[in-house]
DNA sequence: ATGAAATGGGATAATCAGGTCCCAATTAAG
DNA sequence: CTTAATTGGGACCTGATTATCCCATTTCAT
């Protein structure tokens, strides 16, 4: 897997906002209803969204949480960092330590192909960009829905 | 990560024989020793590898491993798959089941963009090609040799 | 004020990948 | 024939990820 699940979890809730009601506070409860997530587990990597500066939090009745910025200014790699840190775009493929320091591993070439794709396309993603895709009916983020 | 630790080791293991010793068998130990790799796992791992037809083993004395086929004829990709299954090129990025069928995820056209990249390079990369490189001193899989 | 609705955050449980252990089966060499 | 060296394969242990629980704190509405 790609992604860890905490991160698809954070990826398809900020998704969803940008989508939906990108400008008031919406309860976890009512996102993971939505998208089939584990409310509890929501809830946690909600926090660390919001502690990396990604979405903004209300306590209280009316509360719940939101894009912390306009949607166009939110990219995908943003969160993927947020929830996984950078190994994705850093590590090596057959897991040497150290490969790209002095000797590399005999795949270091290709790969850096492949991570820079990677970086690039969640880098130019922006939540707002596929936010319009889901409004216009085009993709989902539930199972069903 | 994208390949599981059991797939990196698999794949450093056959391209330590591709490069070293092609022809006869190694003992298990000597190939954990020389990269590394704790000696039970990789013979886990190495028997997973027979069972896929990329490495021949020999029991008892004098026994070991090697690969199954001309080093030119064994591809990364097909060690991904006995070892990780077709996961990595087929699943949704943002982990939904059933992406693709219908109505897809938001960011799937621009993700299989990205996991072609990934199997082409696996596709077309094989032990021979890597082995030589080895061979020739560009390159590493152990964390010192 | 009071109560209901929400997040914050630490502790806990369940699941799975990663890694270890043991011993039977097999083979080469002396 | 015996012994040492090796893989085969199941059971087991361990740690990280995934998921849950509990309760304090905050906030809005009445």
């Amino acid at each position: 897997m790609i992604l860890s699940k905490a991160c698809e979890y954070g990826l398809r809730a900020a998704l969803h906002l940008a989508a939906t009601d990108p400008a008031s506070y919406v309860p976890i409860r009512t996102v993971s209803e939505a998208l089939g997530i584990p409310y509890p587990y929501l809830a946690k990597i909600a926090q660390t969204l919001v502690q990396h500066g990604i979405l903004t939090s209300s306590r209280g009745a009316a509360g719940g949480i939101r894009l912390a910025r306009a949607a166009d200014v939110i990219t995908l790699k943003e969160i993927v960092l947020a929830m996984d840190g950078p190994a994705l775009f850093r590590s090596c493929v057959l897991g040497l330590p150290g490969c790209g320091d002095e000797r590399s591993c005999p795949l270091h070439d290709e790969w850096a192909v492949v991570r820079a794709r990677i970086e690039t396309v969640l880098a130019q993603t922006t939540l707002a960009a596929l936010g319009e895709r889901l409004a216009a009916g085009e993709g989902r983020l539930g199972t069903t829905v």
